[in-house]
DNA sequence: CGTATTATTGACTCCATTCAAAGATAGTGG
DNA sequence: CCACTATCTTTGAATGGAGTCAATAATACG
């Protein structure tokens, strides 16, 4: 009963701490609460837990609350290719926009939160709330210059990808209120060289050649990054 | 003035051969002819001209009426990537839709037309077609699935690459009703590389090599396809 | 017909993968 | 609390696929 209150009230977008990053950034205050009224607040998963499977009817557009994810496709070797990854305030789910299913599988990388504005609401908000349809088309036009980018990134040698990544992490952690020269990957080194195309190997000698330069000091996950102009070098 | 008679009537989606592929294929007839009244049949362009620029604001979704084009974004080395190859019926212009600037540039890869549904109306009339709405989404959410399997496909060795860029031309070809085992190659092999991250070099000698295994006959740009399945084999 | 672009082919090189083994960490249950 | 196991990470050595360099050939174009 109580936590049900609870819910209630968190889940409104208006007293959620990421409405700077989240769906409301675009919207107005009106906006914002009408579309509050039809975000479901999901719940809790652990790492592993699915949000969703490639395969699965489309159900709406998720949002992070708190905790990490990754979205991933398997070929038919078996193989795991981490498309992205998403931290809080991001929003998921756009692969199932087409033919309603969806084409990937989001995983919890750690204890996750999320909301969920469902499908059905989606379309009639869309027609009621301009500002929500060019925020969705906004949101999908993001996503694809993602991929794009990472298109053009995998054809980079493995220094510059990984460089890349630490970089991207550093900035969004920041923009979230967390430090940008000290945090903890919330992927394996098996998975940063899924999310890479690079062996695992290959990660961890990169990471201990950008160590042995002074630029980062690797702890098992955590990365204190020394210097963040020289790692954009290796790249820009 | 008799031009301009025959591109009204031309530019009518419902008078067009490629009403089955393009944006119609979603929309009931009705709202066919609701879109027709804004869509711009737009002036033909040679290859190496452009249907937008990196950077560019953006002014609408295109379809292409004839001719090929290629989607790419140049790194800071001077490298060309081709993000994609568009052909009759399919759309481009998505990328545009982050930020109202376009983050690809697209090029005619030969004599092309095509058409515009400027996005001053674009709002307005997804809000007056839910289909046409609906089908935005579905064809956005068709190129992040394409994206993403490029992403995927581009970690596979180099045979893979090319069997599956040329069965996907094939298919594309057919179901504009061209013939699926004979067409001519819209690119040059710099090009090819380009698209699949390989070197020229590496695009000649695959070739070269299927060819040599029997499973195709390559002719400069003129490719007949002998053996499909075969083909699909080395991807699937 | 000559020039520029595009394509083929060979030889060499190198970056990243693969294979292999050892070391470290976290989680589990006795 | 510690042993035990599974998972993850590091490091080395060998291999290989594709890139680079270079020269030639073929084609398209003005």
């Amino acid at each position: 009963m109580i936590d049900k209150l609870i819910d209630d009230i968190q889940v409104r977008c208006s007293n959620c701490s990421l409405d700077t990053l989240c769906l409301p950034r675009g919207l107005s205050e009106r906006e914002v609460e009408r579309i509050s009224e039809v975000i479901k607040r999901k719940k809790t998963l652990q790492r592993g837990e699915s949000l969703y499977r490639e395969g699965d009817a489309f159900k709406g557009i998720l949002a992070i609350k708190s905790g990490t994810a990754k979205l991933i496709r398997d070929d038919q070797h078996g193989n795991e290719h981490i498309i992205n990854i998403l931290l809080p305030g991001e929003l998921l789910g756009f692969d199932g926009f087409s033919g309603n299913r969806h084409s990937c599988s989001a995983i919890a990388l750690e204890t996750l939160s999320y909301c969920e504005l469902p499908a059905d609401d989606l379309e009639t908000l869309c027609l009621k709330i301009p500002g929500l349809m060019r925020e969705m088309f906004r949101h999908t036009g993001e996503k694809l210059n993602h991929d794009s980018q990472q298109i053009v990134r995998n054809k980079r040698p493995a220094e510059e990808r990984l460089a890349a990544f630490l970089i991207n992490l550093s900035e969004r952690f920041h923009r979230r209120g967390f430090s940008s020269i000290e945090f903890n990957l919330p992927l394996t080194r098996q998975e940063m060289g899924n999310h890479l195309g690079l062996a695992l190997e290959t990660v961890s000698r990169q990471l201990k050649k950008f160590q042995d330069q002074g630029l980062i000091t690797v702890n098992h996950k955590n990365i204190q990054i020394h210097d963040i102009p020289q790692l954009k070098k290796l790249y820009l």
